[in-house]
DNA sequence: AAAAATTTTTAGGTACGACCTAACTTTTCT
DNA sequence: AGAAAAGTTAGGTCGTACCTAAAAATTTTT
């Protein structure tokens, strides 16, 4: 009855979403102990955790000095950013919803939603370049402009 | 870092739909197999979920007899409900999703909405009275309609 | 550079949710 | 009543997400 397997869990794409954003905030590797922090577990649950991803090959992972996500990890973090961002979006726009509750609501539910339903909605807001913050909306190959 | 406490789990709560609407359907006690077959799994599986939501008084149990929701499993039910019908009536009138579509769409996300944002969908669509496949909304007491 | 402090990892757990099979019990059908 | 069908119980498995305590590596003092 439940989901049928998935590539990762709605936990490690929370993981990936954050390393990212560190990494992108840092620009060099990310350590156990700031992921710790930024999650609210114990730093032995996210090595635990940087070692699956490291399985998956969605980051590189070496004991004791950091990790950065591959480019597949960072595929990875981006579809499930893109999501986010475009129901955020959605939320400002259609429901005139704050920057804060939008991004709240899509937290919760960007793992969960299609890329069908994220790309109908890049469609109708014809394809923006940012979210509601201003953060970059990436690209989906099967999500085109119209040629105007 | 995952979910804080809930009263119930994503599964619980398709459960509950399901009873729910069979109930609707035969106006008489839910039985296991029937459960079993509408959720693709073992009886064995379902007496085990029925005794769980039995103990968080969702629903009525009685040994080889059947189930029916208690008034408190109907209420946790028809929220659901609710958040499910209004994410159909956002995905058809908005992004023109047919009703299949939609549903589906809506079953992934209608557990991890929250209560507001589909407060915010059902204002903008002036509280509606049925979803795409012409079943009931119902009213949530936070979501009024306006005094015209 | 050695000692002390900090960070990170390992080992070895717990808890819970969702599922299963096999054997048994109860109900239903003929 | 006896056979068949439905439902339950007992006793598992597996996966995910956590944890603590102790050990190891790194970094920071002095």
């Amino acid at each position: 009855m439940l989901n049928a397997e998935r590539r990762i869990t709605v936990n490690e794409g929370k993981y990936l979403k954050l390393i990212y954003r560190k990494q992108c905030e840092e620009l060099s590797r990310v350590k156990t102990t700031l992921i710790a922090r930024s999650a609210g577990v114990r730093p032995a649950t996210v090595t635990e955790m940087l070692q699956k991803l490291a399985e998956k090959g969605l980051l590189r992972y070496r004991r004791y000095y950091g990790v950065r996500l591959t480019e597949e990890g960072i595929a990875e973090a981006r579809k499930l950013l893109r999501k986010h961002r475009l129901l955020e979006v959605l939320f400002v726009r259609f429901l005139n919803y704050n920057v804060q509750k939008a991004c709240d609501e899509a937290s919760k539910l960007d793992y969960h939603s299609s890329v069908n339903l994220i790309n109908a909605i890049c469609q109708t807001y014809e394809h923006p370049d940012n979210c509601p913050c201003n953060k970059e909306i990436f690209r989906d190959k099967d999500c085109m402009r119209k040629t105007v």
